[in-house]
DNA sequence: CGTTAACCGGTTAGCCGGTTAACGGTGCGCTAAT
């Protein structure tokens, strides 16, 4: 089949079974990748039809899809979704399930009645069920919410790390990852974790222009308190408040209480069934304000949610642009708004750092070299006296050092030859430190946007790696310009401080003496954000970087 | 990293200033008690 008739069985498809009129070309882009074998990574705003990329090319191919899904409740709602439609079935597997259900799921996959196996990467990560999918002969293996890989991998959840391994003990059909948004170094770590081979990437701007972005700043604390409280109270609902901490979702909670608006708090230290109230009625409009922790997310589709604001800084800006991202869906002017505190940014520092248990980490290679065979994760753990979690996170580390491979159908753990016990755990600390210092840098650059003297829209785009050549005229710094007379349109005029002809540019490679290789992130009128690998994220000076001749093309 | 509540010593107040310890986010899957 020509490629032109692919697309047009696409569209057929797309019109027949989902009720479809049309496609947008990223996702026909997107499916005959997929139908040709290629592995594919998508960053699509939510909302513009990223599922559909996997849903439509099931139906043309034989065998089952396979989702990773990283929440149960996110999991009910797309096989809702399906069962509503003309689409083929789907089931979920995951502990929430009676055990019939789940039996029943596993037969309506068997006996393709059901083309859709949504899972959890935890699910995944039992032989049991790695086994049972292999002898089905799945032909797709689609990972949603693909940064989750990246922002849980690497201690939260670990399981996220081993999806890579999984798709090939699956028979390696074409892996497919979704997501809204990624950094370059979350995108990285997807393609690597997943063990993307030559992936297509398709990505759609993703800048949201509706969205008005502000940042107010504080000293003190009471006095940002206050002002968060006001403002939100008096804010155009529906929205939401994000706060750092379940207590200060309950207190600002009960303060607008008090102060007259519909509003609930919501956090993972809450009833389920709780949880469930307030999500759903807030997708029905009360409460109209929902104050919560960062639980608070994926899987709330709300086109008219009219602002989303931070009572304090997140971690990185990918968290932020994820929540301020669910705001103004409809397409009609929305507000995102940052009350900052740079003393808040000590929280985000806690709460990302991490501490390596070396002496477990050498426990760990220690043993795998004295045995000749490979031994299981499971086992490993057993023998090492340490959870199963710890156990997958610091085997991770050391994977990523090169000392220890993942091989067999069953994907035992062994140690590689050639380093001694201290070289590799060695090796596994520097992996660990380096992406301490990636972190640490992401929260500078989330400092970097609130206290960024120019245009916000600029510098959030410039993270996330693409180019606004002007100022965007929705942010308060650019509110700001205009209110001084000559100034403003002027300045909007002006040659592009990011634009070409400089001596560097975006996505230049380039090379420091200390810091090592790097990527030009994003060039200012005189400062070069760049992002290097071992390091992360430096700003430089343009002078000083040309004066010095700091760095040096790669 | 920063905030807060509890504590302590000094003198002998129903207290003040200083030190210290505790706390802070995200979900899965499983088990045990009801």
């Amino acid at each position: 089949m020509g490629a032109h008739d692919r697309i047009a069985e696409l569209r057929r498809v797309a019109r027949e079974r989902f009720g479809w009129s049309d496609l947008a070309a990223e996702q026909t882009e997107a499916m005959g990748s997929l139908l040709e074998g290629r592995d594919v990574l998508v960053v699509m705003p939510t909302g513009s039809g990223k599922s559909a990329i996997y849903q439509v090319p099931t139906v043309m191919l034989d065998g089952p899809t396979v989702v990773v899904s990283p929440l149960i409740a996110l999991q009910r709602d797309q096989v809702v979704g399906l069962r509503k439609s003309a689409a083929p079935d789907a089931v979920a597997v995951n502990s929430a399930q009676p055990r019939s259900a789940v039996d029943k799921g596993w037969r309506a996959i068997r006996d393709g009645d059901a083309e859709y196996l949504f899972l959890s990467p935890e699910q995944l990560a039992k032989d049991s069920v790695v086994e049972r999918l292999r002898e089905l002969n799945p032909s797709l293996f689609v990972v949603d919410e693909a940064h989750c890989v990246s922002a849980w991998g690497h201690d939260f959840r670990p399981d996220y790390l081993n999806l890579g391994e999984v798709a090939e003990r699956l028979g390696r059909p074409p892996v497919l990852a979704l997501t809204a948004t990624a950094a370059a170094p979350v995108r990285s770590d997807i393609l690597e974790h997943l063990h993307m081979r030559e992936a297509h990437v398709v990505a759609t701007g993703t800048d949201r222009p509706t969205i008005h972005l502000e940042v107010r700043t504080f000293t003190d604390d009471p006095a940002k308190r206050e002002a968060v409280a006001r403002w939100t109270a008096r804010a155009g609902a529906p929205g939401i408040l994000y706060t750092a901490t379940r207590k200060d979702a309950e207190t600002y909670a009960e303060r607008l209480r008090q102060d007259g608006v519909d509003a609930e708090a919501y956090h993972a230290g809450m009833k389920a069934a709780d949880r469930r109230r307030i999500h759903d009625g807030f997708m029905e409009g009360a409460p109209a304000v929902v104050v919560a922790t960062s639980a608070f997310g994926m899987g709330i589709d709300k086109a008219d949610v009219r602002f989303v604001a931070h009572a304090s800084v997140p971690e990185a800006l990918d968290s932020y642009y994820q929540e301020i991202g669910r705001a103004g869906r409809d397409g009609e002017p929305a507000r995102a708004v940052l009350f900052y505190r740079p003393e808040d940014l000590g929280l985000q520092k806690f709460l990302t750092a991490r501490t390596l248990d070396a002496d477990a980490l050498r426990r760990v290679m220690a043993m795998l070299r004295d045995k000749d065979a490979p031994q299981s994760r499971g086992r490993t753990a057993e023998l090492c006296g340490l959870s199963r979690r710890k156990t997958s996170e610091l085997l991770n580390l050391l994977e990523e050092a090169g000392a220890v491979s993942v091989e067999g159908r069953r994907r035992a753990v062994r140690a590689l030859p050639g380093r001694t016990v201290d070289e590799a755990t060695e090796e596994a600390a520097r992996v660990f430190e380096r992406r301490q210092r990636v972190d640490r840098s992401r929260i500078e650059m989330m400092r970097g946007y609130a206290e960024t003297p120019t245009c916000r829209r600029q510098y959030l785009l410039g993270y996330f790696g693409e180019q606004l050549d002007a100022p965007c005229g929705r942010c308060d710094v650019c509110d700001r310009e205009d209110e001084r007379p000559g100034t403003g349109a002027g300045r909007r005029d002006a040659a592009p401080p990011s634009g070409r002809g400089g001596p560097y540019e975006a996505n230049d490679r380039v090379s420091h003496a200390e810091w090592g290789a790097g990527t030009v992130m994003r060039r200012e009128e005189d400062r070069l954000v760049v992002l290097f690998e071992q390091v992360g994220y430096k700003t430089l000076s343009l002078t000083a970087v040309q004066e010095g001749g700091l760095l040096t093309g790669a």
